[in-house]
DNA sequence: AGTTTGTGAGAAAACGTTTTCTCATTTGAC
DNA sequence: GTCAAATGAGAAAACGTTTTCTCACAAACT
């Protein structure tokens, strides 16, 4: 019934109804006054010839597009995909169509995606990245639109979205006590990625001052180094491993197997990204700090529907609470609940 | 002088410059019969003020909206993504933007996707997937604006694109002849997939018959599975693998070294997809198959173009070559270029 | 019977463009 | 000096909706 050429207009749906233009109009939106029968006749027959109103006349009146931006400089990353899944999960069901933009670097480029994007009326913008105390390459103070920052820096006035680093850090050595490890040593990232040092942060808060911190790089090979020189210092070795991020903690579970230290048996690993193609790969597979950067553009997404709507939002950083993913890395699981799901992955 | 409130409108910009809207427009299009002194001032003011006309007022006249949609089932892989960006690098300096849709594999969301797109009069949809021998759950051939699919089965009738497997395996075993490796084996993945049907055929064409392939899984366990099984077997071992995926390549390598075997100087690898987060990152670097995806996603990009302008395209599947990315897991490199470019990469 | 109130439905304006048509004026040819 | 052609520019229609306004008619009051 549909695809029958030429897309039918409204015009069409009220000759055929055999009524006026507005009074198809006002049947399908529910709005006017017309008799009940007229107004199902309409609608019955806007079912039938497979009506669907244009959203771009709809849009040229009502200001509102229902399309939003998402702009990116994240192309290949990990971390946009995730968000983008969640933004439009939580739009499209309102019929909110998503641009993608992918700017890389470049600020012309991303200049030219922005007009394009206004130039389409969007109703905002969301913009995303790959660091959390990075800009984009381009500067959106002054778009006549909405504009929400995901796990990327938004300036001050800004409405930001980002995981709670602190939170997650806090979990990943919580549960590693639980397991009755004792000496927990966090090897991470470089120290001017804000996330490594609200990680550390925490970690040392919870895992006592002592505690040591490895900063490096984010790269397996750190991973192996990392445990290269822990163990080849003098005194009494960790039980215990934070990474930060699940490629370190792959690099560390290569090196101390070939160390012929047992995981999770001697030392327990914890990793953080929850990198599922890495993670759940890895042998035996990895405990990871999820962000749950889904509903990270979940909330993004319906925030920037709320401004679109003329609804106020306070600004500022919102930040959301990580989960720990509890897979084999750490052993069985305190409660014993790991397990219960099948041998690979528990969550929540 | 943007951002100042209310767009500007044609109607502004004609009542600034002097002009009547028509003689407006017909300026800033290069159209219609004015004094060229009125045409210049028309396009200083339009500079001036930063006018720039409503896409959805000339989407609703011109029945194009500069407008596509990216429909994929790929959400978090990597395939989709470098397809992406291609379209999108091939499409922004045409005005076209890109709406994503990631329907997983669930057709009534795919539908509610499609009418989304379609409601906003998109100039054409690409399908793209993970798998070049599945379609996407949900058909587009009813629906009322061109089509093309790009690493996804499409039908007979359709434009589909996808990478030359036969090719990108030729590239590899030919490159390892030419290095000296005589014994070459295939480990790859499941036979049921297209692409492991399409490589492991070049692959026995280009190493001889005799040749022994192995078919598994895509993981980096079945790397390192397939490597004991060959060592264990009796007879001459293999001084070279050809691996259907950079995982399995780097289980394979894992899996050597384990074994006290050199990689390259003993066996050498080459791998597929060259996913740059594992292949540069492995020891030693990944020599690996390129599909080339971003090229794949311009010349869909482009096809999309030329079909939503009305112009035909010969239905059938067009394949793209790929190219090999010289690491150090082959050796220094036949012709001496290893190298010429750094010790880490070298393309083309 | 005359006035108000209510009801069903259509006409027309509006959104911001582009395009076709019309028209007045100038230019050029005879 | 007349007529045809060319030129510059504006008026109006069109795209597909939504919304406001108007209006005819019927029902309910005096």
């Amino acid at each position: 019934m549909r695809g029958k050429g030429g897309r039918q207009t409204i015009r069409d749906l009220a000759a055929i109804a055999g009524v006026s233009i507005s009074t198809a109009s006002k049947a399908l939106n529910d709005t006017g006054r017309m008799g009940e029968e007229t107004r199902q006749r309409v609608k019955r027959v806007a079912r039938e010839i497979g009506f669907r109103p244009n959203a771009l006349a709809q849009g040229l009146l009502s200001k509102r597009s229902f399309t939003i931006g998402l702009l990116t400089n994240d192309t290949y990353g990990r971390f946009t995909l995730p968000v983008m899944a969640g933004v439009s999960e939580a739009l499209v069901d309102r019929g909110v169509s998503v641009f993608l933009c992918a700017i890389e670097d470049d600020p012309a480029l991303g200049q030219v995606h922005v007009d394009a994007m206004l130039d389409k009326q969007v109703d905002g913008i969301i913009a995303t990245g790959k660091r959390v105390d990075r800009s984009l390459p381009i500067d959106l103070t002054d778009v006549p639109v909405p504009v929400v920052y995901a796990f990327t820096e938004g300036g001050p006035e800004s409405v930001s979205f980002r995981s709670d680093d602190a939170h997650g850090a806090t979990l990943a050595v919580e549960w590693l006590k639980t397991n009755g490890r004792q000496r927990i040593v966090h090897v991470t990232g470089p120290e001017d990625f804000f996330s490594v040092r609200e990680r550390s942060g925490a970690f040392r808060a919870t895992a006592g001052e002592g505690a040591s911190v490895f900063f490096g790089e984010w790269s397996e090979t750190w991973g192996r180094d990392a445990v290269e020189r822990i163990w080849a210092a003098a005194g009494e070795k960790p039980d215990a491993l934070f990474c930060g991020n699940d490629q370190i903690a792959r690099g560390a579970v290569d090196a101390l197997r070939e160390r012929g230290i047992r995981v999770p048996e001697d030392v327990a690993i914890v990793g953080f990204d929850n990198w599922e193609i890495v993670a759940a790969q890895m042998r035996p597979p990895l405990t990871s700090v999820d962000m749950d950067l889904k509903e990270l553009g979940r909330q993004a997404g319906l925030t920037i529907l709320a401004l679109a709507e003329g609804l106020t939002v306070e600004p500022g950083v919102r930040t959301l609470p990580c989960r720990l993913v509890v897979r084999q890395s750490c052993g069985a699981g305190g409660s014993g609940e790991a397990g219960s799901l099948g041998n690979d992955e528990q969550r929540r």
